[in-house]
DNA sequence: TCCTAATAGTGTTATTATGACACAAAGTAT
DNA sequence: ATACTTTGTGTCATAATAACACTATTAGGA
C-alpha cells in the first residue's frame, strides 16, 4: 500500500460510502426467483432494487450481508457468498457509493417476507421477468449474479441449497434445467448423481401423478468437504 | 437498499476507507513470482505488502487498480481481474479499511520496477518463498489469489497472459506445471492444445539445447471470444 | 376392473475424451 | 560419427458422455 504506508491522517482523503447488496435467490413453484424491494424515496423512488444497506463500522462485510438478509426475509444460516464489488463513480447520484454484492440461496418454502419500513413493498420476481428500470446499476448486478449462479452450477452443489432437505431426482433435474435453460437427459443425469455418491435414499416416496418419486437427502459429509459434483452436458461446439 | 432509500445525509454514517490492492503475478525464469513492496512506515513498517492504495473519488475501482499497477511497474494494458473484497474490522489498526483486491498477470520480461518513495523496496518473490510476516491480512489475500489463479487455469487461457507473444509448447507446459504444482503428460497436453485450435504456428523455431522448439502465438479470435480451453488431468478420486 | 396417460427410473450402445507410455525427430556437444 | 538432450507423434486400453429405447409404478377414467 503506497499511501496507507504514510503517516496516516484519517481526514486526509475523502471517503466513499460502502454498502452491501444481497441478491437473494429462491425457488417458487419450480422457477428461479429473486427477491426485490420497492424503494420509497429519492433516488429511484418507486423503482425496484436489490435489498442492501450500509456496512456498520464494527461488522464484517459478510455479517452486514447476513444482517440485511435477515432483516428482509427473517432467515439466517443460509448459503451466501461474495459476488463482486461494484464501485463506478456516479452509480449513485448522492455520493460515491461502493457496493459489495453478495448472493444468497434460500429454501423459499421456509419463511414469509417482511416489508421493512424503508420500502413500499417486497416481492419475489422470476429471474426472466424482472421489473423494468431497476434502481442504480442493480440490473447489472443481477445479471452478474445469475451468470455466476449458472456457471457455478456446473461444478458445485449450489443447486441443492435451493431445495428442501428432502427432494426427488426429477425435482433436482428440473432446477438444473430451469437455471441452465436447457433440457438434460434423465438417464445421464441420474447416473451421474448415483455415481457421485452425493445422495442418500430416505426410503420415502412422494406421490404425485404418475409413479411416485423416491426422496433423497444430501450426505452432509459431501457438502462440507471439498467434493464437487461436476455436471456438464458437453455442448457440442458447432465449429469445424 | 433499506437505508440508502432514506433522505440521505452524507454525514449520517461514519465511513470506512476504501483501498485497492493488486496482486501482480509474473514469470521469472519459469517460476511464478509475485510483486511485493516493503513498507516504510507504521503500521507494519519494514514488512512486505501487496502494492495498493486509496481509491480516488472520481475513478472506478479498476482504474484505481490499474493506476497502482502502473505506478509500481510502469505497465498498462495487462490482464487484470477483481479478486475479492476484504473488509474485516481490525484488519488495519488505523481505521476501518475495506480493500478491493485485484490480480494482474504481466509479461515480466517487458519492464523494470520503480521503487516508489512510499516504500523501501520493490521485489519479485517466488510464490512458494514469500517473506515472513506480511503486512495486514496480505498473506490471506495472496493465498486467495494463488488459489484463484490455479483454479482458473483449468478452464481459461489465463496462463497465456504470462508468456511473451511467441512461445513454445514446452514453455507453456512448464507454466501449467509450475502453477498447478504437478507434472503433465506431454503428449496429452500437446494434443489438447492442437485440438483446441487456440494456437497458430509462427513457422519460427527456437534453438536451445536439443531439438529446436516450434514457436506459436495465440489466435486473438480465441482470446476475445467465449471460448475456454479446459485443461484438466483427471485426478483420480481415491475413493471406492 | 382394465386400460391409458403420466411420471419415475434403468439398460445399452456408439462415440469421444483421457491417461499412460513407447517411439521418432532434430538439434547440440564432444 | 556418436551420445545426449529436448521436441514432438502414435497407439491403445479405459473411462466418460450423449443418445435413445426400454421397463416400472402410480392415478384416473371408461
Amino acid at each position: 500500500m503506497t499511501e496507507t504506508a504514510e503517516n496516516y491522517d484519517a481526514t486526509k482523503y475523502e471517503r466513499p460510502s460502502v454498502t452491501v447488496d444481497v441478491v437473494i435467490f429462491g425457488l417458487r413453484s419450480g422457477r428461479l426467483h429473486v427477491l426485490m424491494v420497492q424503494r420509497k424515496h429519492w433516488p429511484y423512488a418507486e423503482h425496484w432494487a436489490i435489498p442492501g444497506g450500509f456496512v456498520n463500522m464494527d461488522e464484517s462485510l459478510e455479517m452486514a450481508a447476513r444482517r440485511e438478509l435477515e432483516e428482509e426475509t427473517g432467515v439466517h444460516d443460509v448459503y451466501m457468498e461474495q459476488l463482486y464489488t461494484f464501485g463506478d463513480p456516479g452509480r449513485d447520484p448522492r455520493t460515491r457509493v461502493i457496493s459489495v454484492a453478495y448472493f444468497a440461496l434460500i429454501r423459499t418454502e421456509e419463511q414469509a417476507l417482511q416489508v421493512s419500513d424503508e420500502s413500499n413493498d417486497v416481492c419475489w420476481f422470476p429471474v426472466d421477468e424482472l421489473p423494468k428500470d431497476l434502481a442504480f446499476d442493480h440490473e447489472k448486478i443481477l445479471r452478474f449474479a445469475i451468470d455466476r449462479l449458472r456457471s457455478k452450477l456446473e461444478y458445485t452443489t449450489l443447486a441443492f441449497q435451493l431445495l428442501p432437505k428432502e427432494f426427488s431426482l426429477p425435482k433436482l433435474k428440473r432446477i438444473y434445467e430451469e437455471i441452465l435453460g436447457e433440457q438434460l437427459d434423465k438417464a445421464n443425469f441420474y447416473r451421474k448423481l448415483r455415481d457421485s455418491d452425493l445422495l442418500e435414499d430416505t426410503g420415502k416416496l412422494l406421490n404425485s401423478r404418475g409413479r411416485p418419486a423416491r426422496l433423497y437427502r444430501f450426505r452432509d459429509s459431501r457438502i462440507e468437504g471439498d467434493f464437487v459434483f461436476r455436471y456438464r452436458e458437453a455442448k457440442k461446439k458447432d465449429e469445424q
